[in-house]
RNA sequence: GCGGCGAUGGCGGAAUGGCAGACGCGCUGGCCUCAGAAGCCAGUGUCCGCAAGGAUGUGUGGGUUCGACUCCCUCUCGCCGCACCA
């Protein structure tokens, strides 16, 4: 018996199937629509590492289950190209950052076609192209328009690494998200979105949106609403959740670089002592008001700073009655995105910076504001991007009064980019406007979700915000852009993350070459379920490549014969049917393998002969996890067409209850005794009780004491013997 | 410190409160082979036993229940998020 040869069958299948275009989908005219979305990858380096090609592959599975369950699903696929992450990396090997978005993108792309997954080619979406930045652009401008862009001067991170401000949610611990360098505080003038002005209704429709618990809770602490109280002490207020103790407040505190008196005094209003105010390091100058009372007899650090600066340090207990002094104020964790950055390989912010009439917007119908290739494009540092060496660039005319002005040349945070990309795919080349409203609300929101938890405070939180927004313009119907959100769980490689540094990074191609992508996508999936990630072991898929040989050599065999089986094989189909569907609902493919490896089994061990309709259930069933498979044993059964796009297997409730069953005997608990009935007496409490009390085994155990029962249907009786 | 999640054989993992360890990996023995690879068959939580069988067993200690991997409480350990947050 010939091996399966996947490399013949995968290209034999690619070639049809790319020539019939089934994966482009009928945006205008689908009926039943499934926008199934798989989170936007941002490649760092050339291609694609096995973690990606998981994430993919799960997102697949379950857009094929929904096409096959009769839905128009529509399975896009893009590039996050744009940003601080394929721009760090081309730094690193000296390309020129446009060169090495084209070299990726080919390799990207060439890989995801390797894997097998149903994406609308037909509807990329990559982020440095013009045409899609044009539109971050105009959603800037939008923004701005609407007074949510503005231009402060505060104090932000810096990462002297990057040469680039970052966002809060862009410094991980006190470290650059991209490069691990310690990020510093530098006062600095920049661009921000008023992401607080959104706080509250992030936060509340966390409670309808139905998104894994895990990410809920953490843009819930991220938000971080706080309701506490605002007292007066003369011109300067404080925030407090213990107004409480206001009268054993001596000092107060706002936010400095170092610890000072600031030769100020105000009022304490409840015991009207003059108090002195301090500059003081452990103030966060934009939580609550930025002025802190000291109560050092209450609080801990209070108590440390007065001790350090002999300050007074008045001794009391709290008293409800100072609340007379408080106004209830709500304040938030959550900062403004600061959306500026100083470097090169990003859309350009389309603002120009007038003289006489101050910030202005591009025209819009002067967009796109193209990214000029030059070849300086390593980061400068001073605060000033590359793109602030080309007066080519940003010399030009004010739209207002026309008087000469300067373009900004700093670009956007690469995560604006990815906030509204999803918006772009089902209009994905439609000139003229960013989306098209009607394909708009026909697609979205996105159905399925499926992306990595490290999202959590970033991407995921910056489209709700922008979806929000847009949806206050009313450039769109909804506000909440993922109906649902799946997080998938990481791939490690024994037992360890992967890193380059590690030198245990696994490339799918070599995997996929050798085994095909069949047994990779199966052995991905039978790891665990999608939401635990797993552990890669080079073992354990080729005991998977034994199992994908196995079904061919059975199927082989026995195309042509006289099926012949019972109603054992049949009912273990329809259980197959039923573990099959719950477990890609739930997205346990591991189910889902585990029960077909079972129904083989079961097939093996009763010799049985199946007929065609049988064998063409089961491969309907592996079809989402095991594309080209299926597809050639569908074939090779004598079907014609698409097996992808059959309707799912049904299941029938009759079916799926065994004709025996094994009914157990309890003594207090205790499994004593086994007996195989036919179903139809198992619910039977008379008939079992009668039997189990004949075992002489049973009557051992009883040895005549009194004892009562419990008598669980199908499943066991349990005698519980009296013990005086 | 605050918040969340988790702990089941050598390993990955299964179990609507009802036979713990499905399925797979690995391992052991056998068949086949000159030999190997592949394939096939059998075994595989631990302890006692030739076996039949018994005891024990889901991180710790308790509770609820006829019955707990599952529900409740305590603790330990691990992972993750936040944090001079007033």
């Amino acid at each position: 018996m010939a091996k399966y040869d996947h490399k013949t069958i995968e290209e034999k299948w690619n070639k049809v199937w790319n020539e019939q275009k089934i994966n482009t989908v009928d945006t205008k005219n689908a009926s039943k629509p499934f926008f199934n979305l798989m989170m936007f990858p941002y490649p760092s380096a050339e291609g694609m590492h096995v973690g990606n090609m998981y994430a993919f592959t799960a997102s697949d599975v379950y857009g094929r289950f929904k096409r096959m369950q009769g839905f128009d699903v529509f399975e896009p696929i893009g590039l996050d190209g744009f940003g601080i992450h394929s721009e760090n990396y081309a730094l690193k090997i000296g390309r020129h950052p446009k060169e090495h978005a084209r070299i990726t993108e080919e390799n990207f792309y060439r890989q995801l076609h390797m894997v097998g997954n149903m994406y609308d080619w037909s509807k990329t979406v990559e982020t440095y192209n013009p045409n899609y930045y044009k539109w971050t652009q105009w959603i800037f401008i939008q923004l701005f328009k609407k007074g949510l862009a503005y231009r402060a001067k505060s104090e932000v991170n810096w990462c002297s690494k990057c040469k680039t401000v970052l966002s809060d949610e862009q410094v991980l611990g006190d470290k650059c998200e991209r490069c691990n360098t310690v990020v510093i505080k530098k006062s600095l003038e920049q661009w921000f979105f008023k992401i607080t002005d959104y706080a509250e209704r992030l936060l509340k429709n966390l409670d309808w949106i139905d998104w894994t618990s895990k990410i809920k809770t953490i843009q819930k602490n991220w938000i971080g609403k706080k309701t506490g109280y605002k007292i007066k002490f003369d011109d300067l207020e404080v925030f407090t959740t213990r107004p409480d103790t206001l009268h054993g407040a001596t000092f107060l505190a706002i936010a400095g670089h170092e610890d000072k008196f600031t030769g100020k005094k105000v009022t304490n209003p409840a015991t009207r002592v003059k108090i002195p105010v301090w500059e003081a390091e452990y103030i966060v100058a934009d939580y609550g008001t930025g002025v802190v009372m000291g109560v050092p007899a209450h609080d801990e650090r209070d108590m440390v700073f007065a001790k350090k600066h002999g300050l007074e340090i008045v001794d009391m207990q709290p008293d409800e009655a100072m609340k007379k002094y408080a106004v209830e104020y709500v304040t938030y964790h959550l900062r403004d995105w600061l959306i500026s950055r100083q470097r090169y390989w990003g859309p350009p912010i389309p603002m120009i910076n007038c003289p006489k009439c101050g910030w202005q917007p591009v025209p819009e119908d002067q967009l796109p504001v193209l990214l000029p290739d030059i070849e300086d494009y390593q980061p400068k540092g001073e605060g000033k991007g590359p793109l602030a060496g080309h007066p080519e660039f940003y010399k030009t005319t004010c739209p207002v009064c026309g008087g000469s002005a300067e373009r900004e040349t700093d670009v956007s945070d690469t995560f604006l980019d990815s906030a509204w990309y999803f918006l772009r795919y089902p209009s994905a080349g439609i000139d003229g406007k960013p989306w098209d409203k009607d394909l708009t609300n026909k697609w979205l929101p996105v159905a399925m979700y499926t992306g990595g938890a490290e999202h959590a405070t970033l991407h995921l939180m910056y489209t709700r915000f922008i979806t929000m927004a847009l949806k206050d313009m009313s450039y769109l119907d909804f506000e909440e852009p993922f109906q649902k959100f799946f997080a998938h769980g990481m791939i490690i490689k024994d037992g360890a993350k992967m890193s380059k540094s590690k030198g245990n990074v696994v490339n799918p191609d070599d995997y996929i070459t050798k085994f095909g992508a069949d047994t990779f996508r199966l052995y991905l999936m039978f790891l665990g379920p999608v939401s635990a990630g797993g552990d890669f072991r080079d073992s354990g898929i080729e005991g998977m490549n034994r199992w994908v040989n196995r079904i061919v050599k059975h199927i082989d065999l026995q195309l042509g014969k006289t099926s012949n089986n019972d109603q054992l094989v049949s009912r273990g189909l329809h259980k197959f049917i039923k573990r099959a569907t719950e477990g890609l609902e739930s997205r346990k493919n591991n189910l889902l393998i585990a029960g077909a490896m079972e129904f083989l089994n079961l097939v093996e061990s009763q010799k049985a002969i199946l007929d065609s309709s049988q064998w063409t259930i089961f491969i309907k069933l592996v079809a989402p996890l095991a594309p080209y498979l299926a597809q050639e044993l569908w074939n090779r059964l004598g079907n014609t067409g698409l097996v992808h796009s059959q309707l799912w297997p049904e299941y029938d409730p009759k079916m799926i209850i065994d004709e025996k069953v094994t009914v157990v005997v309890q003594i207090n608990g205790k499994v004593r005794e086994k007996f195989e009935i036919e179903s139809d007496n198992a619910g039977d409490e008379a008939f079992i009780q009668h039997l189990a009390l004949e075992s002489a085994k049973v009557q051992n155990y009883l040895k005549g004491a009194s004892y009562r029962t419990i008598f669980v249907p199908c499943k066991l009786i349990n005698f519980i013997v009296n013990t005086k």
